[in-house]
DNA sequence: ATTCGCTTGTGAAGGCGTGCACAAATCGCG
DNA sequence: CGCGATTTGTGCACGCCTTCACAAGCGAAT
């Protein structure tokens, strides 16, 4: 489930507050969802919790760290070492969630031979050297969209299985490559849509649109995480 | 439908290639989708193809970028010039779709009146006195996670009701403001949990687990698009 | 003008995720 | 030892989304 790595990030702040237990419902307001959904996530995992009591935070948070196979530091390469991939290249919290950024990569000339928070950046070709030295599990696609294909197929020859995508196009993988996408306009661009939806909704109050308007009592923090759909 | 700006993006790249009509399954092939999705997705806004032909490009281009608000430019504020907040000011992705970054916030003083592709770093205490000259619309949050909220509320506060939040934390807001959250480290937990599944699923070759394996005879790209969950 | 091929739009079926409500189980206390 | 309070785990129903399959409509060619 995808919603695994948000019960665990939730889990280590419980634990840094010093909370040994954690009861589902706290546990769900934490992350954000309802207290059934996660009982039913952690029971889908065969998870450990002791009725009347709770979830014991330590285990439950060693259980879903083996879930997610982040017993084991994955190796991260990262290609495209532009705006965004030199922020990427610096973010702390890969490192902090046992990812290891393994090699920094790029076509332009230019660009090689720069060092981003103690890696060299490499040129491209270099990838099957470097791939042979270090078993590289994920790699990372920070490259304006005409390149992204290629660098994908590049990925996938040395053995990547797992690849994160920022370019703003369709990537086609082998069966049995795992592939995620983040567009960053299209977030941007979502946001947009319900600005206009809200725009023509206050322009007719009556509403002869079927909006749901909700006009309950409760108002002010009430809670809304994300808007659906 | 968070897929129209899928189709949007897949459409401009279509005009650009000349392209006057596309069918549904064109199109579906370009972004990624099922052509029978597609067509329920575009009847769904009240679409306008033509059968026996396909779909307009340039109409269908107004008339998603209608439906998404795009026709007019909405001013964006970006919180937290860190790392991934000099990224996201210098990433053309956003001018290039129609919004533009009104202003630059952070609370580190020594990082107030830096330049970033021309614009300068303000101090988020002036978000305020900026935010009653241009009308932003979006808040983008790039701070750490124990500013978000407090930078969330700030925003709301000026009257901003759409988020875009890039801080690993979970954002309450009231209702009738979107969010939108991006979280970098659990896009990479959840190809690490597809890692992991996979190499348990090829430790057991026989598969006691109850793994779809698909031994179909297709072999190669076979356009397998993103992950399930 | 008519026929034929092609494409859209949509009705129906199926699957999946979500949330409610409740039984089972555990701990603490008298 | 028994009882009540509390919390997990789950059966069930509901609604949404996806997908298939097909009728309706449009253009082109003869």
């Amino acid at each position: 489930m995808a919603r695994l790595p948000e019960y665990l990030r939730a889990l280590h702040n419980l634990a840094d507050s010093g909370d040994d237990t954690v009861s589902s419902e706290g546990l769900a307001a934490a992350a954000g969802v309802n207290s059934a959904k996660l009982r039913k996530d952690l029971s889908h995992l065969g998870s450990y919790g002791t009725r009347g009591v709770g979830y014991d935070v330590a285990l439950l948070i060693e259980q879903i760290e083996y879930v997610l196979g982040l017993t084991q530091c994955r190796a991260v390469a990262l290609v495209g070492i532009g705006n965004l991939g030199h922020a990427l290249a610096g973010y702390a919290g890969f490192a902090s969630r046992g990812f290891r950024i393994a090699a920094l990569f790029d076509a332009d000339p230019a660009r090689v031979g720069e060092e981003i928070s103690g890696l060299t950046v490499r040129h491209i070709d270099e990838l099957p050297t470097i791939a042979a030295e270090e078993s590289i599990a994920i790699g990372v696609i920070a490259t304006p969209a005409a390149a992204a294909q290629t660098v994908a197929d590049q990925l996938v020859a040395v053995g990547v299985t797992s690849i994160l995508n920022f370019a703003p196009c369709v990537l086609t993988v082998p069966e049995g490559v795992d592939m995620r996408k983040v567009d960053l306009a299209i977030e941007l661009q979502i946001l947009s849509f319900h600005e206009h939806r809200k725009a023509a909704l206050t322009a007719l109050p009556g509403g002869l649109v079927g909006g749901a308007e909700e006009t309950d009592g409760r108002a002010g923090r009430a809670g809304v995480e994300a808007v659906g759909s």
